[in-house]
Parts: C-alpha cells; sequence; structure tokens
DNA sequence: CTAATATATTCCAATATGGGAATATGTCAA
DNA sequence: TTGACATATTCCCATATTGGAATATATTAG
C-alpha cells in the first residue's frame, strides 16, 4: 500500500503545508480563486488543486458567483482536531491563551457561572 | 516535486491515521515497542517503522532501558498545532470542554486568579 | 561464547502526490 | 455569437511512502 490520500481525512488534507496557507488566508476573509492565488502568489492551478483537496474534505465551500467562484472556510470540520488535541491539555498547564480566553468568556457571559 | 515528507512537520507526521494512534497509546503511558505492538496488533517492524517518524520529529522520545527501548510522549511538540488552532477559536463559542477545564483549573489552582 | 530476545533496517512493489504546462470548461459582456 | 475572463482538469514526471518479508543489530542470560 501507499500513503493514505490526502482527503482520507482532515488531518491528512492539512499535513500538507501550502493547505495551511490556504486555510489561514481564507479565516481571513472569504475569497476568489484568483484573488487566492494573487495573495500567496502561487500558479492558479496549484490553489485550484488544493483547494479540491480541502473541499473534498469539507474544510472549505465553494459558492458559485457569476463566473466567480468563492470560497470560505467551514471551521466545524477542525473539531475534530481540536478534539484530539484535548488528549494533551493535561501537559499543558495554564497559558496566557487559556487565560486570556477565560476571561474574554466571563466579560462576555457575565459572571453567572459562578456556582 | 512529490509530497512533502512526513517528517518535514509535526502536522505532516500526525497525518498518517497508525502515528495517530500510537500517539493516543503512548499518551496513556510510556511503552515498549513491543508492548505497543502486542496492544495495537501490528506487526513489530511496522510500529518501529512509524515510531521513527514520530522520533524524528521530536514527537516521541526513545530511552534505552536495557535491551528495551521505552518510548515517551513529548507533548510540547504538540504546541504548534494548538497554536495553529488558536486561529478558529473565535468561531467556536464557549463549549462544555473549555467549561470543563476551566472548572477544574481553579479547583487545582484555588481562587485566587478571581481578581 | 552461544542462544534468545528486542528492535531496527533493508529490499521490494504498489500507489498517491504535487508541480508544471497545456488545455478544457464555464460564464459574462458587448 | 464572439471574445475575454475565471477556474478546473488533464497529462506527465519525479518522488516519498507504506506494508510485508526477510534479515541485521544489539543486548542480556546462561
Amino acid at each position: 500500500m501507499s500513503r493514505v490520500k490526502t482527503t482520507y481525512d482532515v488531518f491528512s488534507a492539512i499535513g500538507e503545508p501550502k493547505r495551511r496557507v490556504l486555510i489561514e488566508k481564507l479565516v481571513l476573509k472569504e475569497m476568489t480563486v484568483n484573488e487566492l492565488a494573487e495573495l500567496v502568489e502561487w500558479p492558479q492551478p496549484t490553489v485550484s488543486k488544493h483547494l479540491s483537496v480541502l473541499k473534498q474534505v469539507g474544510l472549505v465551500a465553494e459558492r458559485k458567483e457569476g463566473r466567480f467562484r468563492v470560497y470560505s472556510i467551514q471551521p466545524d470540520e477542525l473539531r475534530p482536531i481540536q478534539e484530539w488535541m484535548h488528549q494533551f491539555e493535561k501537559y499543558w498547564g495554564s497559558t496566557m491563551d487559556q487565560l486570556d480566553t477565560y476571561l474574554t468568556q466571563i466579560q462576555a457571559k457575565g459572571s453567572d457561572n459562578e456556582h
């Protein structure tokens, strides 16, 4: 057998660095294929091919808009990764990050979860 | 060119499902190659090869103990993934998970972070 | 030293990939 | 309809990977 397909998994799909770059861009704002291609400075077919993989695993959605195709991120599909990472949290003390989100959380929700 | 090497990255390394399984086992307890092989029921060379990749990206450490080699997880190396995931947190409301860790955190640390 | 055990390495074949270049497809505008 | 633009697809090649089988290496026990 050979390596697992890149479309096997969200994990496999983001194994490719370029695909992570595309995701990082799409998190900021949904974009057209050519907008992406110009932004990252890769040939358009390269972008299209990588987007195709991301689409297949559900990490991005495609919306037709005239002759354009607008790609947007589908954050829920990254949940499996977040959940997988969960098993390591016990090793990481309370970090700045966690403290940070905690603080913004209680700010947002009020202090009704104090007991 | 071809696909990026599996040892290029932590991301690439965990793109392979079997390597994630090994990691999941080693999180529970450090283990010998044969212990792992029996646990997951794969041939020993398969386990050794995958461990080799994980070792190269630093995700596991190897300790010689007599004629055994004990493998253990190196959680810090997974930080890049956690940090990469951070950019999506804005999409996920405060989940049960986050609330959970928050609660166990303050239980562990006392309530000295209340102001 | 020798046998036995634990683990790594090598060789092989099948396979999927990613880049580049060229081209096909689709859609709007005039 | 025709041309221009946006995007996808195909073809080809070089490459790395995975599993399996066999074998090599290392270390301990006797």
